[in-house]
DNA sequence: CGGGATCCACGTCGATACTG
DNA sequence: CAGTATCGACGTGGATCCCG
């Protein structure tokens, strides 16, 4: 896991590893539609979830869910009650604290990914 | 590519996709240690990156700066004098924005990696 | 020195079908 | 409603060898 950890004299290298791990749990494919749908609502159900985020398949947003649960990041609260059961999904703290500090890259991406695929065109396809 | 478009009525989903896209550039794995070099020195060669980025391969880390240089976040130098030839890798203005832009997640990402990890321990690994 | 070509292992993602 | 099981497609990453 760890990348740098030689050389460490006056440059940064604080800990790449740390931001890998994260950037791991984040770009799964689903991840940021769950975070931005669970940002805007204090919870929301499966169903909710999977009506929400197009193109998803149920396994999918499994997946994504419990390796979220996991991480610590969501909250899943099952509603014990009346045959209809549902399951419901918050951010957790943590979780939120990661969305807002996911929010200046966030910014950064809405306004210059238009800048990078202009670059990529060249390339063909 | 595009994940959510539809059903944007109220809540934000206001661009999903372009934090992909990032993501999907910046999750690379030799990606961050080659920001964090880069972003701590004016310009590079392609050995100097390779003694310091510890564990990645000649082939992954052509890939991954061909790829950098593609979307135009890093800019290839190429020094034609003396045999031993020489190509001179630096962060182009946008790479900087990138790199600046993800400090934030960065410094998240250190703080609260620990408290993920730990989550994750009851599940025995 | 700075790559590219090839082959292979592995993980993610998707479609489908089935269960409590 | 809320998942799990299985299979197959694809992409990333790694090892090795070769080239200018």
């Amino acid at each position: 896991m760890f990348v740098a950890e030689r050389h460490v004299r006056s440059r940064p290298v604080r800990d790449v590893c740390a931001l890998q791990a994260v950037l791991a749990i984040i770009s799964n494919k689903w991840v940021p539609a769950v975070f931005e749908h669970l940002s805007g609502a204090t919870e929301l159900s499966y169903g909710d979830l999977y009506r929400r985020i197009n193109g998803a398949s149920r396994k999918m947003l499994s997946a994504t869910l419990r390796n979220l649960v996991r991480d610590g990041l969501v909250q899943r609260s099952p509603r014990t009650g009346p045959p209809p059961q549902r399951v419901y999904y918050r951010l957790t703290n943590l979780g939120r604290s990661l969305v807002d500090s996911l929010d200046g890259l966030h910014a950064w991406a809405d306004s210059h990914v238009h800048v990078i695929e202009a670059a990529r065109q060249p390339r063909a396809d």
